[in-house]
RNA sequence: GCCUGGGUGGCGGAAUGGUUUACGCGCAAGACUCAAAAUCUUGUGAGAGCAAUCUCAUGUGGGUCCGAAUCCCACCCCAGGCACCA
């Protein structure tokens, strides 16, 4: 069990409830941990960790120095996603429905300097390396979703009367001939400059207007609105003059903020040139026939029209020649964007970078070292900004008073003044440490790497990084067999650990490309009312109050037995009964199997000396077929059917038991407490104390014998047109002419056949005779 | 709008081409009890019938097949994801 303590979560809980978030994180751990073992989950708390203690933090900013020093890391001013509730800045993947996914304030854009991980450089490994996965194929497709690969062409559109080039992304470089507007985002850096003075007020206006909007605004905004800048692009192949609008359908994070208007043939632009009554140029249709006017876009494929020497080819030929033609390049562009790593918040690892002034301007200067120790990519890219030395890690964060957020744009940390300075690692000046702390991710990106190595590992310092990386324990765990966890991580936490994974392999110190094999989502078990469990709504269930009214075992066999593992269901409150009454069944008949007590209700007589054979073969047929079952079961994490199998069981053996000699019936109970015990440990483990010196946890899984599994008498259907008429009983391996012969002769099948001739006899062995008349 | 799941009794669900509704809940009747709870027994898809039995039923409509909850086509509804992505 790894704690994942560390971030807003946390954070958030503790100023709710006016404690430090150090000791309620300790405390919430410790009851997590109480209320575990109550309900007997068996972890190896051997291995247990907590991604907020520093002997775990360590290897966390050790891996990050890794990525800075790598180039992976960098700060740049970028419009960036920030929360005035949680008063710190966001990753996309932080957001639910253009809402902060941990208090669902609505969040703004605000223009920020922090840093980012250059997620984006894997961009193509992650998306390709998801066939690798033997995960759902829901997750599957969000992350294919997310990442979100087009390919298409990039090309340069010149600006009348300037220098600057004007470069757009398009996937239908085929429509180039109906090109009739250019837009850019209003967040592009050429706007100011190419804006013609007579437009500068109205664009101005337009910029302000839009910028001020939230996403969520953005998003809602169904009617196109946009501004021209006055300026003019020359189409590429035409030479043609192309006005140069604004408008907030066109986004500054994809591709290139910059689009070329197709309103033949795109939906949006489209819509735009109707708005605004530009242009609508077609250049491609079906058959190569042009309509002469469109009432909507038309976005199909097709063979190219009115487009010069490309007429007549097909849209994907055309699209190769256009840009041999104007120069185009293939590009490809993701949706993915590069991760906003730093939280403005107390509670998180610090970063481990100090900014030197002294440095900043050697690496200005264009110097690559400094004392004879040269500067890493990252230290060249972010000139001033050094890592933090192996030997001097884990940056501790430091214990302080006031930790709620500033709102500033600043942490808290950076109120320490004593904490924030310190000596440049490389020249040893005066520096100052990042006050930003990591996102709570951070933490959960290598747990399970944690969970390989182990404590002993995590203890050691990160200037023994080689002996860290164990790779024989590594190669031994790792990747994650079997991961079982909720979809909601589809995008966040499953990206980010695959990331973080892949970079800890491109550095050698991982043996596998991907962290987790194996992934089944379970399904989220809602209140009584079918609705999410929340304090708010009233319908939460606590398992502590389940377990003190029904015990644990009662607990954990009604959430498996409720439904598949992977479906969402609602918690029947009435429906637990069941489980507890097969719990109890079973105590009193494995009581009653050891004679420790008369049976209770009807009177019964002693148990004969030697069971009664037909008995014994019936109940003992039972018991194996639930052998393999449950068995199959388990493995198929088909634990609703293990359970029903288990109580078709039982209900087979309290019928008869009483024709079973004491040592047939003990054995059996004995047995079937085997199957029982990985559902409900405790009374299992209790009834076998009662009789054996052993552990039933180190009993092997019984063996089922194929003869008794087989079945040896069956229950033909039998049908008339397709129609259930009767039912034959028969054994297994009655030969068909046998079966046919009999059924036919049934009174009610002869009945239905009566004047009838039968045209064809279908038999299929061991399950059906269908007479089709 | 696009993508991914799903739709079976009063309820949770079982069945992935062969007796639809296993198992459990609930409900009804009975036993035990002064009574209740607990426990045990029996019954329980809908409709018709005294009954044997028959007809109908797996979101809707069509198709394939001796036979469809299951395979194919069209549509409706529910849940989740993405969404002005050029």
């Amino acid at each position: 069990m790894g704690w994942d303590a560390f971030g807003l979560p946390a954070e958030n809980y503790a100023i709710a409830h006016k404690v430090h978030p150090a000791d309620a994180t300790a405390k919430n751990i410790k009851r997590f941990k109480t209320q575990m073992m109550a309900a007997g989950l068996s972890y190896d708390w051997s291995r247990e960790l907590s991604t907020a203690d520093p002997a775990y933090y360590q290897w966390t900013q050790w891996m990050f120095v890794q990525m800075f020093h790598r180039g992976l890391a960098y700060k740049a001013e970028k419009p960036i996603t920030w929360c005035p509730s949680c008063k710190t800045t966001l990753a996309n993947e932080d957001l639910e429905n253009g809402k902060c996914e941990r208090c669902h304030s609505q969040v703004e854009r605000r223009l920020m300097k922090e840093w980012m991980i250059k997620i984006t450089d894997y961009a193509e490994r992650l998306l390709d390396e998801v066939r690798l996965l033997e995960w759902p194929e829901s997750v599957k497709e969000m992350q294919r979703n997310w990442i979100g690969r087009s390919e298409g062409y990039e090309f340069d559109f010149r600006i009348e009367h300037r220098h600057e080039l004007l470069r757009v992304f398009t996937t239908r470089l085929d429509t180039l001939y109906g090109v009739t507007f250019v837009v850019l985002a209003p967040e592009h850096p050429l706007v100011e400059a190419i804006t013609a003075p007579e437009q500068r007020e109205k664009v101005k206006h337009y910029v302000r207007v839009v910028t001020n909007k939230t996403d969520l605004d953005r998003e809602a905004q169904k009617e196109k609105t946009g501004v021209f800048t006055g300026a003019y692009a020359i189409h590429p192949a035409t030479k043609e003059r192309i006005p140069i609008w604004i408008a907030e359908y066109v986004m500054m994070n994809y591709g290139t903020g910059a689009v070329m208007g197709v309103p033949a043939h795109d939906e949006r632009d489209f819509e735009f040139a109707k708005r605004f009554d530009l242009p609508v140029k077609e250049v491609v249709s079906e058959q190569g026939i042009p309509r002469g006017s469109l009432d909507r876009a038309y976005v199909a494929k097709g063979i190219l029209v009115h487009s010069g020497p490309f007429d007549r080819l097909p849209a994907h030929e055309a699209a190769a020649k256009i840009a041999q033609f104007i120069g185009a390049h293939p590009a490809v562009k993701y949706r993915l964007e590069d991760w906003e790593f730093a939280r403005q918040r107390y509670w998180g690892e610090p970063f481990p970078l100090v900014f030197c002034p002294e440095c900043e301007k050697r690496v200005r200067r264009g110097e690559t070292k400094c004392r004879g120790k040269a500067y890493s990519k990252g230290e060249l890219q972010n000139p001033g900004w050094i890592g933090v030395a192996e030997a001097q890690l884990p940056v501790k964060l430091p214990n302080v008073k006031s930790y709620a957020p500033t709102g500033t744009g600043e942490s808290p940390l950076a109120a320490m003044k004593a904490w924030v300075k310190t000596r440049c690692p490389k020249c040893g000046g005066a520096a100052q440490r990042e006050t930003d702390t990591m996102p709570q991710w951070a933490g959960s990106c290598w747990y399970y790497i944690g969970f390989a190595l182990g404590r002993q590992k995590l203890k050691l310092k990160p200037s023994q990084a080689k002996l860290f990386w164990d790779r024989k324990a590594l190669k031994y765990w790792l990747p994650v067999n079997f991961y079982v966890g909720g979809v909601e991580h589809a995008t966040r936490h499953l990206i980010y650990a695959r990331f973080w994974h892949k970079f800890l392999y491109d550095i050698g110190v991982m043996p596998s490309k991907e962290p987790f094999a194996k992934l089944v989502n379970q399904g989220l078990i809602l209140g009584p009312d079918n609705e999410k469990m929340s304090k708010s709504r009233g319908n939460v269930i606590n398992p502590d109050e389940v377990i003190k009214q029904y015990g644990a075992d009662t607990l954990r066999m009604y959430e498996m037995f409720m439904g598949p593992l992977e479906a969402t269901k609602p918690w029947d409150t009435q429906g637990i009964i069941g489980i507890h009454r097969f719990l109890n069944r079973l105590y009193a008949l494995f009581e009653e199997a050891t004679r420790k007590r008369k049976p209770s209700g009807k009177k019964m007589g002693e148990r004969p000396t030697s069971s009664e054979p037909g008995t014994k073969q019936r109940i003992n047929q039972a018991l194996h077929r639930a052998i393999k079952k449950v068995g199959d079961d388990i493995l198929a994490l088909r634990f609703n059917t293990a359970i029903s199998t288990l109580m078709e069981l039982q209900n087979v053996i309290s019928i008869s038991h009483h024709k079973l000699s004491a040592r047939d019936m003990r054995s059996m109970m004995k047995t079937m407490l085997i199957l029982v015990f990985p559902f409900a440990p405790h009374l299992a483990s209790e009834l076998w104390s009662s009789v054996e010196k052993t552990l039933i946890e180190k009993q092997r899984w019984p063996k089922y014998s194929t003869v008794l599994v087989a079945e040896q008498r069956v229950t033909y259907a039998v049908q008339v047109n397709g129609k259930l008429r009767d039912t034959l009983a028969a054994r297994a391996d009655a030969s068909e002419d046998e079966v046919v012969a009999r059924a036919r002769a049934g009174a009610k099948i002869a009945s239905w056949l009566a004047g009838k001739k039968v045209r064809h006899t279908i038999f299929v062995k061991g399950k059906i005779v269908n007479f089709v008349v």
